[in-house]
DNA sequence: TCTGGGGTCCTATGCCTT
DNA sequence: TCTGAAGGCATAGGACCC
């Protein structure tokens, strides 16, 4: 049997463990940016504040109903989910972390438990640790206990937060009340695709024939067939494979159509992968960038592009990858174009240990010394110390965040004090 | 004025080699 | 040398996830 383990409103929960003020109130809290809702407390839900709203649309909104708005704070995040999953590691040896807060657990040889109460003890001891509030989906493929999940947070009241699906009729109950549009996989497209030919739930999505599913939606929606039947065919995944990519990119606080500003930003984006790059131990052989205009404003030009650039060798040095960067924001940048969004997302990793020198160029071994050094020098003096030539030395712009709550985990100077 | 960021996997296509 | 079939690989784009 597998169980998913789910922070019910992870991060306005986690703004909640060190605030209690906001207990019973509204609450959300913003993407990247301060852009959209991207957390939302039962209260927010219920005054129709959906998922991704955008929060200059719903200023009224918040001010007229008192909510209590966060900017993402996402290393207290990142911490209140590594307590969570250090908490349930100790109730098997099988889990996958799925996401922040998210994890799968896998019950083998617990045929003599009974999961109801063993999942409720689960429950109890995640919130009294944490004080994080979570909801348990139980049931013999991962698919379905994603459905079992979303029954136990639907129904606190009848579920208590844990709920199994271990009989056929509790499965099939559960197929014919989940809509098509949420189930775990299928997305705005499919659910369009299937709404055409009258798929409105689940259960009708596992009797459609296998050839059509095939056809429409690859092989990940035959995958998705077969689990929602109860046949398990996705395993856990325990072990983290490497990553494949890193990516940086923003959306602007406004519009730049100047070359030079997207250039500095480029090349900054660029310098974080390098950073991201040397943190985890890795090199990249290839970096994509990417300019777009603003998709939203409909009157105006809209240009989208990208490239991929390939580096003879295999690097993690600021220059090397910065000066690629650039060189592929040249072949892409067009004239005359509000630019709303950039990136750059390295590619072709490999870790720095075993990375193959190439026979005819390599990169300027004195880098490898330079980068250790600015390294410890951000560490030391804080980031954005230095820069290369390509970046603004004067101007800096940041993320907004302008209703960021306290680092209470992981800085000491955030720490709560008990009076 | 103001609509996130960081990932994954799959498929179609074109090119090259055998 | 030409031709067609088949497999490997890179690339672009679509769809999905949290």
């Amino acid at each position: 049997m597998f169980a998913l383990i789910d922070c019910n409103n992870f991060y306005v929960s986690c703004e909640r463990v060190f605030n209690p003020k906001l207990n019973n109130k509204p609450v959300v809290v913003l993407s990247n940016n301060d852009g959209c809702a991207i957390s939302r407390s039962n209260e927010a839900k219920a005054l129709g504040i959906p998922m991704g709203a955008p929060a200059f649309k719903y200023e009224k909104v918040f001010r007229k109903n008192n909510v209590e708005v966060f900017s993402s704070n996402f290393p207290l995040y990142g911490d209140m989910s590594s307590r969570v999953m250090n908490i349930l590691s100790k109730f098997t040896p099988n889990i996958e972390v799925y996401s922040i807060d998210e994890a799968f657990l896998k019950f083998d040889g617990f045929e003599n438990y009974d999961l109801q109460s063993y999942c409720e003890e689960i429950k109890k001891t995640v919130e009294k640790w944490t004080g994080i509030p979570i909801s348990i989906g139980v049931a013999p493929t991962k698919a379905l206990s994603k459905v079992a999940n979303r029954i136990s947070k639907k129904f606190p009241n009848q579920t208590k937060g844990v709920y199994l699906i271990n009989s056929e009729e509790r499965k099939i109950k559960a197929l014919k009340w989940l809509k098509i549009k949420d189930v775990w996989g299928i997305g705005f497209k499919h659910t369009e695709r299937l709404k055409n030919i009258k798929i409105n739930t689940a259960y009708n999505f596992i009797n459609l024939e296998d050839n059509w599913v095939r056809k429409n939606m690859s092989v990940l929606g035959v995958r998705l067939k077969k689990e929602l039947e109860g046949n398990s065919v996705l395993d856990l995944e325990e072990v983290r494979s490497p990553k494949k990519a890193i990516a940086t990119t923003r959306s602007f606080e406004g519009t730049i159509t100047d070359y030079e500003k997207i250039k500095e930003r480029i090349s900054t984006f660029a310098i974080c992968c390098a950073e991201k790059l040397r943190s985890q131990n890795s090199n990249c052989n290839s970096i994509y960038v990417f300019v777009r205009s603003n998709k939203f404003q409909k009157n105006k030009t809209q240009y989208r592009n990208g490239i991929v650039m390939t580096i003879p060798f295999s690097t993690n040095s600021n220059m090397v990858v910065s000066k690629y960067a650039v060189e592929g924001l040249k072949k892409i940048f067009k004239k005359g174009i509000d630019y709303k969004k950039a990136g750059t997302i390295v590619m072709g990793l490999d870790s720095s240990e075993n990375h193959q020198l190439n026979l005819f160029e390599n990169e300027n071994p004195k880098h490898k010394y330079l980068m250790k050094t600015i390294d410890y020098i951000q560490k030391k003096e804080g980031q954005s110390k230095i820069k290369l030539a390509s970046q603004d030395l004067k101007k800096r712009w940041k993320m907004k965040q302008e209703k960021l709550s306290p680092n209470y985990t992981c800085k000491v100077n955030d720490i709560i004090k008990v009076k």
